[in-house]
DNA sequence: CGGATCGTTGACAGGTATCAATGCTGGTGG
DNA sequence: CCACCAGCATTGATACCTGTCAACGATCCG
């Protein structure tokens, strides 16, 4: 089961008003009045790696925004294997389709320290009905999620196993925080690229082997002109 | 270029409120003082298999809603070939993405000839704005635009290609309006899967031969029985 | 009837999954 | 403190699958 840390109750606006994140996060046009009409508790909360945030089979009855840390969709699927959907990241929302009421697509499992902020539904949608101010930051999330689900699906499932672990490793290095960029496990990496484990494993070797990439531990520092004169020939 | 047949431009709300789909329709909630709203046109039009309703690079000042065929959604990649990320069908929107204002995500292609209204961006966003009715079937339709793209995303890429296309068999028959089920090109299935267009060819071939699919020009009769086998084992 | 387009099939090379064994590393308990 | 263990990464051998290149058949249409 998950430890999870509620950090402090949402007792006032301040916290929101303030939150060091607005900018990026789905609250960031709102206004002090907007805050008002807030009346649930908005909680802060700190995964690990491995936990679980949400499951598909919970009760959709929150949206997620990411502080900090990384968080993987996963998709279960028949025969027991999981694929990964989507990886986000700070500023990201996991769990926007609970605003249908529907259901949770996926499995929202951080790969590294994750916090978030948990904001009920029924707040988003009382928001959402009572300022305009809300409207384009949820337009903006949901293009985001397909345009997201969109690249993915093109260009991470499409040409060799080595081209796809060059797109993937681009991608991670594009949203890196340091100068070191996040490497998901060997099984991680299959299950976004629809490979085996023993496939990944063999190209992240064969790209430390030929210098392209300096991996140090779940980290790595990559030659990105290297791994893009793959993509263009496979 | 398209041929594109402007059937009538709409110049009150009856056609809106009378049209025979608008239970399936983005506008299946909205009521005469909704309608009211409206100021610019909302037109029909018809596009043969082929055409283009629109492309990447176009303005994003339309969503369209399809009344009757098969649209694909196609997405061209850096070396020449391309990847169809979606298929949609009567009561679907295609270009949602628009309501964001930045592009469209793909090039919509009809699969058959295909009727669609075309609705403009600001109408939406008036709608929106001043009427609580549409919100919903908003959030419904970026949901099914996410569920579906990831439901692609991890059923359709994982496995032999036989599983694969087994699956996209069953989803296309799944969707059908009559006995028989649409059948693309081969070309459009390897890049619907991600496979060339002889293996896709040679599967279809072996499923015929087995008795699995009945193929008549472009539609067939499916066993799903046998192909539903494929999924437990690959 | 020819030509264009699409589907089918063959041969073969190359890529990937599978099965299996061996390192590597961090954490745990004696 | 160190041996041991569990989990992950790596590598090898091999069979199978898929892409590639090529040829041929089927169908539609001018």
């Amino acid at each position: 089961m998950n430890r999870i840390a509620v950090l402090e109750a949402w007792t006032g606006n301040a916290r929101c008003l303030h939150c060091n994140i607005r900018k990026l996060a789905l609250f960031a046009d709102l206004n002090q009045e907007d805050f008002d009409l807030i009346h649930e508790p908005i909680d802060d909360m700190d995964f690990d790696a491995g936990e679980t945030i949400y499951t598909m089979t919970d009760s959709p009855s929150y949206v997620y925004t990411i502080r900090s840390g990384l968080v993987k969709l996963v998709h279960d699927l028949a025969n027991g294997s999981y694929r990964i959907v989507r990886i986000l990241r700070q500023g990201d929302v996991a769990g926007i389709e609970a605003l249908n009421g529907k259901a949770y697509l996926q499995n929202a499992v951080p790969l590294l320290p994750t916090a978030v902020c948990r904001i009920p539904r029924a707040e988003i949608e009382r928001l959402n009905d009572q300022s305009p101010r809300l409207t384009k930051q949820l337009t903006e999330r949901w293009y985001k999620a397909i345009s997201d689900a969109d690249t993915w699906l093109s260009e991470l499932t499409t040409g060799t196993s080595r081209r796809r672990v060059a797109s993937f490793l681009l991608y991670l290095d594009d949203n890196k925080h340091s100068d070191e960029c996040y490497i998901p496990s060997r099984e991680d990496i299959g299950a976004v690229l629809a490979i085996t484990t023993e496939t990944s494993s063999r190209i992240i070797a064969e790209f430390r082997r030929n210098g392209w990439i300096t991996v140090n531990g779940n980290t790595a520092r990559i030659n990105r002109t290297a791994l893009q004169k793959i993509l263009l020939r496979e």
